[in-house]
DNA sequence: GCGCGCAACGTAAACGTTTTCACGCAAGGT
DNA sequence: ACCTTGCGTGAAAACGTTTACGTTGCGCGC
């Protein structure tokens, strides 16, 4: 329609030059009189690039997940890049299905699966497709990698807790197997090392529930000699928690300080509000679009880049019985 | 390798017969073997089908946009199908953006966009995609739609507050232009006028954050004579009263029931716990999905399915002064 | 024994792009 | 006046499937 060929239709809309500015201007009239788009799947075949990555989710409920998603959607918008999102699959076996089935189409994944382990990888994922493992405990030589940095999280706020002065620090820990809560603990651990207190490093366990919160709480009570501050590994164990402490009438956090991890939005709601550990998670999904944005662009045989990790926030409520603030860390 | 020609291969890997067993099963062997994957733009390319669905989503946060994808996804996932999602998108633009550039690489859409009404979705889609709206206040010939029951949710909540005895039942609104909002008031008037309660309708203006349902709270208080019910529109104004009340020493749900919409997480955990409507969002992604594939498979000139309705569940905890209690409503 | 039909399979076109290559033409240098 | 250069454009191949159509071989009925 605007007597050219096609050959100039692609390189007009394409901005690849080699066309008059003039016949340009026309290709583009004609096309968008015309509301012409290009067919996709006509270019990806072509191209080998669909310009969409895939994320490979668990069963994730609530803000973690929606704020991931935000951040990765926010990232990839901004290069023109689609999403392709499988959540919720809840063991292996989906998982796998759901990682070959991505396969063709998507230039990049993003993988954060607590049952991707190294086998599982190596078995359905293709050596060629650039991937980013997200939190994940595997270490590989051939995968980017990028997690929430919960070592310095936990450190910074059991270093927080010792310089308001408390001295028996009690960690209820998660479930085992996380990746996350190992962190958590080391951070925990370390933080008493640095301050001489290792001998009191005391752990009580818990599987990130309330409820297990509740009882780790009760625990703590019983304790010989009482601690003085109590950091669960999240924030509904402390909440958890914080209710084993008011139904047995000791005061937070005059007598012991209470604090979690993860700063969900109820965290500032309960009484006290509850000092916790701000994880940015959004910016967590950008950062692993950037790193795998930058695998897609690299050679095949560049070496991955070397893992990472995104900073957290101390935030000081009333429940620590420090000065409110937030402290960011990077 | 499996020496066949590559329609045989296509024939056997798509089980569309014409191949003796024996021939296909060699055919898969081999095929497993190499780890053939077909092409996913090839096929696209012929057969016009990408096996993919958007979802066009506003810039949404925390839990409703999780579980609203976990339920798409789930159902897209039990059909093979994939989903592609565009969310965050704040104003009309970037829908429009987001919206054509998933031109020809969904075979469907779920759109659910306050900035998307009959203007932008004519300029902005082609008649032949398939689309779902999703609680949206157009009302068009052209897509299938489907709301949460926020007029059932409303009503039932105001009909419980009303067979507790409570006669003074004020409203909290959130945003005008809402249309979620405007059909929960539209319930809480009907509930009234059923129970010929109609002249004690009263709104209180709230913008759906917590500071204006503390606001609403106060003036609340100040009425004469004073309200004995409070029904916000959603959770956070709810909690945002709660604190109002608590402040001014007035017993809730003794003096004053006060109750809200959506269920969040929050809900139980505030004091008193708070009675609420539950709204089924995974339901109602599962639900947009398979309206979608109907409409999808269904003949281009077919008309689109009635406007449908998901139910909403009456939570009621502690903060209505009712017996504790879930209640579906279909 | 011959033709017919049918099942199994192969051949090749088609899908809509991008890209390589060739071509024509104008400008500029010898 | 001729050759070179470079730029704008078109022709055609290529991407990897699906599918319409053609071909082959076999069994069966006459």
């Amino acid at each position: 329609m605007a007597n050219v060929s096609v050959a100039s239709v692609s390189r007009a809309l394409n901005g690849h030059g080699g066309v008059t500015a003039e016949t340009q201007k026309r290709i583009r009239e004609v096309a968008a009189r015309l509301r012409y788009v290009p067919h996709s799947a006509a270019r990806s075949l072509i191209t080998r690039r669909t310009q969409t990555i895939g994320a490979l989710l668990p069963d994730l409920h609530g803000a973690f997940f929606s704020e991931l998603i935000r951040g990765i959607d926010l990232a990839a918008r901004k290069r023109g890049l689609y999403l392709l999102v499988s959540s919720s699959h809840g063991d292996a076996t989906e998982a796998a299905v759901a990682l070959r089935a991505m396969q063709g189409r998507v230039d990049g994944l993003l993988v954060m699966s607590p049952h991707a382990d190294s086998a599982f990888l190596d078995d359905n994922l293709p050596i060629v497709l650039p991937t980013v493992l997200i939190n994940s405990h595997v270490r590989s030589e051939r995968h980017a990698a990028l997690d929430v940095d919960d070592h310095g999280g936990a450190f910074a706020m059991v270093e927080h807790l010792i310089g308001l002065g408390r001295q028996r620090i009690v960690f209820i820990a998660g479930p085992k197997v996380n990746h996350d809560v190992q962190e958590r603990e080391r951070g925990y651990r370390d933080a008493l090392g640095r301050a001489g207190l290792a001998d009191t490093a005391t752990i009580l366990s818990g599987d990130f529930t309330e409820e297990s919160g509740y009882r780790a709480g009760r625990e703590a009570l019983a304790m010989q000699p009482r601690p003085d501050a109590i950091f669960a590994a999240n924030d509904m164990m402390a909440i958890g928690c914080l209710s084993a402490l008011a139904e047995a009438g000791v005061r937070t956090p005059e007598d012991i300080a209470v604090t979690g991890f993860d700063d969900i939005p109820m965290a500032r709601y309960v009484t006290p509000a509850l000092s916790t550990v701000r994880v940015r998670i959004a910016e967590l999904g950008e950062a692993a679009l950037e790193v795998l944005v930058r695998a897609i662009e690299a050679p095949d045989d560049a070496p991955p880049e070397p893992r990472a990790v995104v900073g957290t926030e101390l935030v000081v409520r009333a429940s620590c019985g420090g000065n409110e603030r937030i402290r960011r860390r990077d």
